[in-house]
DNA sequence: GGAATATGTCAACAAGGCTGTCGTATTCGG
DNA sequence: CCGAATACGACAGCCTTGTTGACATATTCC
């Protein structure tokens, strides 16, 4: 029957007196929770009147990013299987909303390309979040889109940054590839 | 046999020319999208030891965040069903995470507390997301740390808001209810 | 003492992850 | 030129975590 009290969660710290960890940062931790789950929300609700989920967005989202994309290069980026892409990509070619084409290379590989309706939701979906940071910076100080900018490339693994910094830098350039 | 054109995804803004909307924050988005993949991977990879998901990670932290918090209460937080939530709930109860007794006033109401060992566990998964933050604010400059939390804030859906700023100050002000 | 409330529970289903296995077309290397 | 490696597709089955709907139980409130 034991009794919660408050000094349990800072007597549970190492016995052995060394530099006490600090203070876990409740705060930000549930800010970012909480900011996630609206941020995707928005899409969310776009998503339901074509009965896709968050899996087909991510796809269609960075197929729009980067037309021609391969199978290998979207599976590195959402890092997961071929099978779980497999199921919302089938749904995405029968509906029209991607094309692929063979590479013109290697033509084992497949390359994906959005078409004119593909485009159009992927923008759809991007303007919709958009509005979301639209506002926040509206609010916020000048400045402000940058220091957020500079938070969240911390907050990603190092060794994914390089990657994300590079695909950012060139989608914005040159997202476009040839295909035939 | 379409052709992708950069300047498509500008042409196919409304014809009637008013106000053309912005273009996406595309790298915002992203940045968001793999900030957040990364912060819960950490936890989920702790997670795995203890055979539990995200969905019971949530619910132990709201707990020991909140000790006494009442079924209604922790549904209305994390915005899911009873259903879900007792199946993660129960895991928690059989595997002595989590303890639960019966309101003191209202003896229909069952109040949930973290045991010595879900208070253990859900301060070492708080510690290990804040090394994260700990991480990003030491690289960052001075200053950093307010402006994130704010940027988040703002993100968040304003009928929330509120009540997320009212748990927060709360909760690490006085976290502790009776609960005989 | 009947209605409202707080919660539990069973069943079924869906999305979107996963592993494992096998098949096929294409390229590449010796 | 032929066998190995590569890029991808596909089937089967499983898991977690969300959903709806229906129904049971205890308690409180009017």
């Amino acid at each position: 029957m034991e009794r919660v009290q408050l000094g349990d969660v800072l007597a549970s710290k190492r016995s052995a007196g060394e530099e006490p960890d600090p203070a876990p940062m409740y705060d930000i931790i549930e800010l970012l929770f909480f900011a996630y789950r609206d941020f995707v929300g928005d899409a969310d609700r776009l998503l339901e009147n074509y009965k896709f989920g968050r899996a087909h967005h991510r796809v269609l989202h960075f197929v729009n990013r980067q037309p021609g994309l391969k199978i290998a290069e979207i599976l590195a980026i959402l890092q997961i299987t071929k099978q779980s892409l497999g199921r919302v990509l089938k749904d995405l070619l029968e509906t029209g909303y991607i094309e692929v084409w063979p590479g013109p290379v290697d033509r084992r590989q497949r390359l994906l390309f959005p078409t004119t309706k593909g485009r159009k939701l992927g923008l759809d979906l991007a303007r919709l979040q958009s509005k979301r940071f639209a506002r926040v910076f509206e609010t916020l100080p000048p400045g402000a889109y940058d220091e957020a900018v500079r938070f969240l490339l911390e907050m990603i693994d190092p060794k994914d940054r390089d990657a994300i910094t590079e695909r950012l830098r060139l989608s914005s350039l040159a997202p476009e590839r040839q295909r035939a």
